[in-house]
DNA sequence: GGGTACATGTAATCAGTTACATGATTTA
DNA sequence: TAAATCATGTAACTGATTACATGTACCC
């Protein structure tokens, strides 16, 4: 078998698609934002030109409408199923990342004012106030359907970080740190 | 002036220069090492190439020894000052990315084996345990010489997070959670 | 039938990484 | 002076995004 090179989106494909059965890009994108998407963001396109590849290498099976909008549906073959088992089997590396511009506008805060840092924390505040809530509410209603356990503890951690964030945040305002001049 | 778009990529560049007062790319590696590649890592090949291009945009000054390596030393000019700071004063946009490999295979364990998936928390649990120990050396020995407040700030939020990771992936652990076949 | 929202796909571009290539300095 | 390490830079590639372009279905 000729070697090829698989990366988190194609595994994300993957995964989406054999939790769904089948899907087509659309729903796999709606099911993403659903999910995956509120940790691990990327853009629509790639929903479109993954599984494409992922056929080629026979990883996905496509089928397509011949009438109307002619989409392409897509489930996991064999191959795909045991590219994803092996890929879950693989020890994890890399360190998490945290890609976030409030946390990296906070570590060059010197070079700001003390406004734009008020501001700043203000921001923050609210908006993983805001996230918490969502998390909040979709725990609540993923709960009352029992089952997929996994992508709620995804979920679990994204709620504590968000709890941790906003107290993180919270505590950076009551220090009321002051820029050095 | 004409427009140019600058990326996190330039404002670490800026930022670490600033703080620095000069700097070659060596240097900026050195330092991003110890301090923003934790929670935000990037190629050792930007800290060569971006700043070519800011000093393009006269943001950066630079120097270029004459002699031996010819290396390039770059200062923030008073536009590279400018660039920085408004980029400081604006409000932060989009969601906080945790992206974590680790974290992706939770959400689709349901697609591997309980064998792998209990390699992976023990993976998770080992790994954090070690990155905060890191984080808490070096806040023990950054506090001795005091000041630098903020990235002071942003490590005790990567110190936080590998808390909470900790005691996430153990709770996952404790749990026992099964795949369900 | 006309407007709006839903859905789909691709082409061009680009940020960032990997791999390549090499020079300079230190130490034994 | 040989080896090891420190330091520097660039070329090629590519994963992923943005912008463009368009078709289909639904609703009034």
């Amino acid at each position: 078998m000729e070697s090829y090179q698989l990366h988190p989106s194609s595994y994300i494909v993957l995964g989406l698609v054999e939790r769904m059965g089948q899907a087509t890009p659309y729903e796999l994108k709606a099911r993403a934002d659903a999910g995956i998407g509120f940790f691990w963001s990327f853009s629509r396109a790639i929903l479109y030109k993954e599984p494409v590849r992922l056929e080629k290498l026979g990883l996905l099976n496509a089928s397509q409408e011949q009438t109307g909008r002619r989409k392409i549906t897509y489930s996991i073959t064999k191959e795909g199923l045991k590219a994803l088992s092996d890929w879950l089997h693989e020890p994890v590396d890399g360190a998490t990342e945290i890609r976030d511009l409030g946390l990296l506008k906070l570590f060059f805060a010197a070079s700001g004012s003390q406004a734009a840092l008020d501001q700043l924390i203000a921001g923050k505040i609210a908006a993983h106030a805001e996230r918490l809530k969502t998390y909040q509410d979709i725990k609540q209603s993923v709960e009352l359907e029992g089952d997929i356990i996994y992508r709620l503890a995804a979920l679990e951690m994204g709620l504590r970080f968000e709890e941790l964030s906003v107290a993180f945040w919270t505590d950076m305002a009551e220090r009321k740190i002051k820029v050095p001049t």
